[in-house]
DNA sequence: TTTT
DNA sequence: TTTT
């Protein structure tokens, strides 16, 4: 009924770029979410999380043309776990968030019109013309 | 810095009660999520997405006295992907939400005050006052 | 950037149906979300919010033709803000929920095939089909 | 039952700090989110919609103390619409987003801990350790 | 593998 | 393995 997952999150590396047989882009995104908080001693402790995360069509293009290792992204879509054979055919379950909705938030890894040298000039970070 | 995931799904089995050794509880729940839609040939499609839910606590017992197969509920948590290794050794990975909210939605699993033998009559479904 | 409230609640009346003048429908809804919770005495405690929820095109007339007063309706959407001028030329502000997205989720209020005098026998509620 | 707003926007102007009279702070944000898309001719459109925002207690503090207009920022909380009378005795009806969580997200309007006077050298934004 |  |  209800299948929603948000990130907020930073890139750990580069998208990864591929396309289908039909051409259409998929990407595929590793994102870090981090908690930070005091435990009863007072120590600052942290815990990070990595999601694969995969994206389709023209924000997948978006996310290939403007998110570099380092971006920090808002990410919405849905859950999807996916069954697998390993080599050894072992019976293998991969969970990844199947993103439907992206923001650039900011953050080191974002190109700016700056940055893009393919005449892009006026489509800024932050842009919800971009067709998310 | 947000790792969020919402669900509105029935329960696919009754949930399965543990403990932890200092004694508190920790409830896992199947929970299915459907999407139907029409697709291009104006044909009925369908697919279920099944999700590991974890619970803690209060929730987790009150999960335990409410809820069976069959049940709608809301849930609301993080998501927390572990390692380990299975008994060749081979590593696997899992990933499960750890839910902080949880809301009994109805459905034919709901356990109400009229079936519960613990003298909680007047402890409705729905209800708020229940520490979630 | 992001603009998302989200309810699971029970209309308060029947949803209000009209028309724009291009023919397309508009329903106005009513939705209380209650919490309930102990106060420190122990007392238990409760406070209703109302919400005002306008739904545009098919979500619109699927909610005049399934919903009723006392429907359990998951909502999304996005916070608006509108000013206007009473008679008495007095500013004035509301704040209504432009849901995108609507899910029955049962009560009393939603209308079944089994109710329908229009022949969709097989439009059951739930039916992520019907177009939202 | 669900009563959540989620926003990402930036601060119309510095937070407005006040104090309860057992002396816990609360702050007053104005948020905008802003959307962007292309309408039927290829023109880009943009809506501006403002929020308001309170905050209660520490996150109320951290909000004093590290944002000010232009931040970026998430906020999560619930809708609540107070009525009142203005000096007239006209009934005035007001909505805003109670927060109950905050997430410093970057922009200019952020406070890091170089520009704070405080000694909170250590305090860094993005921290969860800062109970939130 | 990220970020502050 | 759920539900409509």
């Amino acid at each position: 009924m209800l299948n929603k997952t948000q990130l907020i999150g930073h890139l750990g590396r580069d998208p990864e770029l591929r396309q289908t047989k039909d051409g259409s882009a998929v990407a595929n995104l590793s994102v870090a979410t981090s908690e930070r908080w005091l435990d009863q001693s007072g120590q600052r402790q942290e815990r990070t999380e990595w999601h694969r995360v995969v994206l389709f069509g023209r924000p997948a293009e978006i996310a290939g043309q403007y998110l570099t290792k380092g971006a920090l992204v808002y990410l919405e879509g849905r859950l999807q776990t996916r069954q697998w054979q390993d080599q050894s055919g072992q019976e293998r379950v991969s969970t990844e968030i199947v993103a439907e909705r992206m923001k650039m938030l900011g953050g080191k890894g974002l190109n700016g019109t700056a940055k893009t040298a393919d005449g892009a000039a006026d489509v800024a970070p932050f842009d919800d013309a971009l067709p998310f």
